[in-house]
DNA sequence: GCCAACGTTGGC
DNA sequence: GCCAACGTTGGC
């Protein structure tokens, strides 16, 4: 059991759709660090749900991997903005997982609060110029996290 | 919209 | 194998 966090851009899939549609393809990742991460996981693996390129980007909920790696069939279609001429079905070279809605958390974790919270200061996510789509999340980090989505949001952070 | 940081490409 | 140029990510 592994925890993950997953960016997405909301205007391109948004945890309110994850929501809505139960579950999903985490299709087009183009990385290789992140795709081996992604080959890593196994069912049941949680992962948080991070939403990017937006004001304010943060942490806004939980998602659950149910289906390990496979090839990600989006490199193959010529019509997807995913694909990759280089890919053949023989070496599909991309892969990606499925992921189901598992839950929001209590409250939205804008980036500033975790980059202020110093038992995050060694988070991948936090890290200047990071940008890995998939990453994995300590278990102290998860939990860590857990703990400050239920601080309401009028305390100010104690570190 | 800007631009720093990063990964990839390709010439040599 | 080096590294400059380029395209992309993503915070601000």
């Amino acid at each position: 059991m592994q925890y993950w966090l997953f960016k997405s851009e909301p205007d391109s899939y948004s945890f309110q759709r994850l929501a809505l549609e139960g579950r999903t393809e985490w299709s087009g990742v183009r990385n290789y660090q992140a795709r081996n991460y992604m080959k890593s996981m196994q069912v049941g693996d949680l992962g948080f749900f991070y939403h990017s390129n937006t004001s304010p980007p943060g942490i806004i909920g939980i998602c659950r991997v149910i289906r390990t790696a496979y090839p990600d069939f989006t490199a193959l279609d010529p019509q997807s903005p995913y694909f990759d001429p280089r890919a053949s079905a023989a070496k599909p070279i991309w892969e990606m997982v499925d992921v189901a809605f598992e839950r929001p958390l209590e409250r939205f974790l804008p980036l500033e609060l975790l980059r202020a919270h110093q038992p995050l200061a060694a988070m991948a996510l936090v890290q200047k110029g990071q940008r890995l789509s998939v990453q994995p999340v300590a278990a102290k980090e998860w939990q860590a996290i857990l703990a400050l989505a239920l601080q309401p949001d009028a305390v100010a952070d104690p570190e």
